[in-house]
DNA sequence: TCAATAATTAGAATGACTCTAATAAATCTC
DNA sequence: GAGATTTATTAGAGTCATTCTAATTATTGA
């Protein structure tokens, strides 16, 4: 901890992508990178700025969460449609989803195996592979 | 093909579901299942319908998605923050999803080979499992 | 046939997100 | 550092997919 630069962290992480270090920005890197993994909806950031005294508009937290994954700070997990989620772990992963409590959870990489992978369709190449563990309560 | 009941089959998949045969009902249900399998969204099927003359508001066609997808002649594919696709293919299987076009497509269940699965947080059985292969175009 | 039940509808409402165009902040140049 | 330039932020309007509402209409069971 170095309470005299509390803010290089997050700095070290917007100036190789380009961004200007403005105060919203380093104020929702915090919020993001200082809690370890992590997965939020826009709506859910933005609150949070709002309970930590941060004054930013839905507008740049949008364009913040969009401009951090295109960065590769973040990546963007589709589960759900209608609701965009932001997942602060960049490393190769998959996930389970809750869809009763919306609960989403990293899967590590290792514990999920594909094989067999099949030809893509004629000028495509994969981009990624998502996996998606959807779980109901057993009740 | 036996053209003195064009609705027999159709007919036959909402009776089991206990879901009432209405024209519209009927007329979708044509149009989903009558050529194939096939992913579609609320808005493609509603033109599909008004293209085919069929008179159906776009709440019933968003009411008859789900209801079908209950009933499991439908699945819901999530690839997509923001617009819902269902496939016609209830089957196990896969799919390849191309942002840049909206594409999707199945990939068999046998091309696709999932290995080591993790356990399941407490309180909670995997429901499904989606994987889906995005992919960009390599030009 | 007629009541009871369930489905359909138009249009309003919602919710997540994006756009606009005006203001403000960060950076670059001297 | 001052001023010019570039880039960000903002409030609020706009959009798009989807859901809701409450009234009408169709289907079913007696």
């Amino acid at each position: 901890m170095n309470h005299t630069r509390p803010y290089s962290a997050s700095l070290d992480r917007l100036r190789p992508a380009g961004l200007r270090p403005t105060r919203q920005r380093l104020a929702l890197a915090r919020l993001l990178f200082e809690t370890g993994d992590r997965h939020v909806t826009a709506e859910q950031l933005h609150g949070e700025a709002r309970d930590a005294g941060i004054r930013v508009s839905v507008a740049t937290v949008y364009n913040t969460l969009h401009q951090f994954t295109e960065a590769g700070l973040l990546r963007e997990v589709v589960v759900d449609p209608g609701r965009a989620y932001f997942d602060t772990n960049t490393s190769e992963h998959h996930h389970f989803y809750t869809e009763e409590t919306g609960a989403l959870e990293d899967i590590p990489g290792d514990r999920v195996v594909l094989a067999l992978m099949p030809n893509t369709p004629l000028g495509t190449v994969i981009d990624r592979v998502d996996v998606i563990l959807r779980l109901k309560t057993d009740s």
